[in-house]
RNA sequence: GGAGGGAUUCCCGAGCGGCCAAAGGGAGCAGACUGUAAAUCUGUUGUCAACGACUUCGGUGGUUCGAAUCCACCUCCCUCCA
């Protein structure tokens, strides 16, 4: 098996656990957060500061590389790892997520979904055959099977049918696949109803897949609504096998993640809000664009040991932020990666200790938002 | 010295008798951002006791029911000719 989950430590008290990816690239230390790299570049930041931020491993995804460069330029290029100089895992996520976002480009049928591409309008069909095809091009570690992400709100029986075609589509993806080095991961869908929740979970699980994921959540729902469909979800989820909560999140919602047995999650927000000039810490926000900090010459966070506040001061970050310089996003985005694998490493300290339930009271204790 | 052109809200700049507190852009301020159509998007930006009122369009007068818009003079700036 490509890739296969060690769990060193359950929690007593919840369902978090550490343990160890094996990938063929390497071992990932889990719960893992992996920062998003959309078109095989983590935005604004280089290998190096992501690893000297921590990462572990990093996203990548089918749509983009399909279109640009093409995942036949990747796969001669030496595959991903080699095309982007990352040696460390990749986690290709299937284009399933842009069936939900590019909204008015994409039409779904039975076969896959036909895209416009929002770069040039152009159509093209991605299926559950073709992003096989594409993923095992670009070969990352572990590659996403290809769902349909359900909006929220949606009606009982959109989410059913989204559900039910994911299944299918998963099916076919196994089928299609036949790379042996890399790990296909199945997608549990089911929008926010308990017993397609339920369903999903078991019909997914049944199909034995390496690793599964939940998807659909973070899409709009109250939280407390996303905390009930993990809790109704994982579950069901084999235990044994890594369980990937899709595009989450905050570290509000990785915490409640862990402790609802969710070994990875993803999320955009660390790079992009640092795009846009907020800084993450322990507490909360920090939109150090803000006039508040013109003259503040104290780092981000007091007593972080990322590079960024190591060597500068909220002052100085908010004129790079002001002035657009690319060094005021290159700076956020080490920083908010780094606060979020430094808190992912205290989540996993504390599960080994077996004082994670008393982590995320006093976690919670603090945060704002 | 002569001939033209121009001065607009923080900046640039449109407006050329009423629909103008004045387009648009920039800058500023604030908000949003969760498998990245995002270095993006949204709101706001004269004053106030604020669904109304008041003060603004270089200055001072004037014409008009009504002026940023027309007239006179003044101040400053630009171009060309001497």
């Amino acid at each position: 098996m490509a890739v296969s989950l060690k769990i060193h430590t359950k929690c007593t008290k919840t369902l978090a656990r550490t343990g160890c990816l094996d990938t063929p690239h390497g071992p990932v230390q889990t719960p893992v957060f992996m920062p998003v790299g959309t078109q095989a570049t983590v935005k604004a930041l280089t290998p190096d500061q992501l690893k000297a931020a921590g990462t572990q491993i990093v996203l990548a995804n089918t749509y983009h590389l399909y279109l640009r460069p093409g995942h036949d330029v990747v796969a001669e290029a030496g595959g991903l790892h080699s095309f982007m100089a990352w040696d460390k895992p990749i986690l290709t996520d299937s284009g399933g997520f842009q069936v939900f976002s590019l909204g008015d480009l994409r039409k779904i049928t039975e076969t896959g979904v036909e895209f416009r591409s929002h770069l040039d309008g152009s159509k093209h069909m991605l299926s559950p055959e073709k992003v096989m095809e594409i993923e095992q091009a670009l070969g990352a570690d572990i590659i996403m099977a290809f769902d349909e992400c359900t909006a929220y709100p949606a009606e009982y029986n959109e989410a059913a049918a989204a559900m039910e075609r994911t299944h299918r589509w998963a099916q076919r993806c196994k089928q299609a696949k036949s790379k042996k080095d890399q790990a296909l991961f199945g997608i549990v869908q089911g929008g926010t109803f308990v017993d397609l929740r339920r369903e999903s979970a078991k019909a997914i699980a049944s199909m034995d897949f390496p690793g599964n994921a939940v998807g659909g959540l973070s899409v709009g729902e109250p939280k407390e609504l996303m905390n009930d469909m993990l809790d109704v979800t994982v579950p069901l989820l084999p235990e044994e096998k890594p369980r990937y909560l899709m595009g989450v999140g905050s570290l509000d919602c990785i915490a409640d993640g862990v402790a609802r047995g969710i070994d990875m999650f993803d999320c955009v927000l660390q790079t992009r809000i640092a795009r846009n000039g907020t800084a993450l810490t322990r507490r909360g926000r920090i939109v150090i664009r803000n006039a508040q900090y013109a003259k503040d010459f104290s780092p981000i966070e007091q007593g972080c040991s990322c590079y960024t506040c190591q060597n500068f001061t909220r002052a100085y970050v908010r004129h790079l932020v002001k002035t657009s310089e690319i060094l005021g996003a290159t700076l956020l985005s080490i920083h908010n990666i780094h606060t979020t694998l430094c808190f992912m490493q205290d989540i996993r300290t504390a599960i080994e200790q077996n004082g994670f339930a008393e982590f995320h009271k006093e976690f919670f204790a603090d945060y704002t938002g």
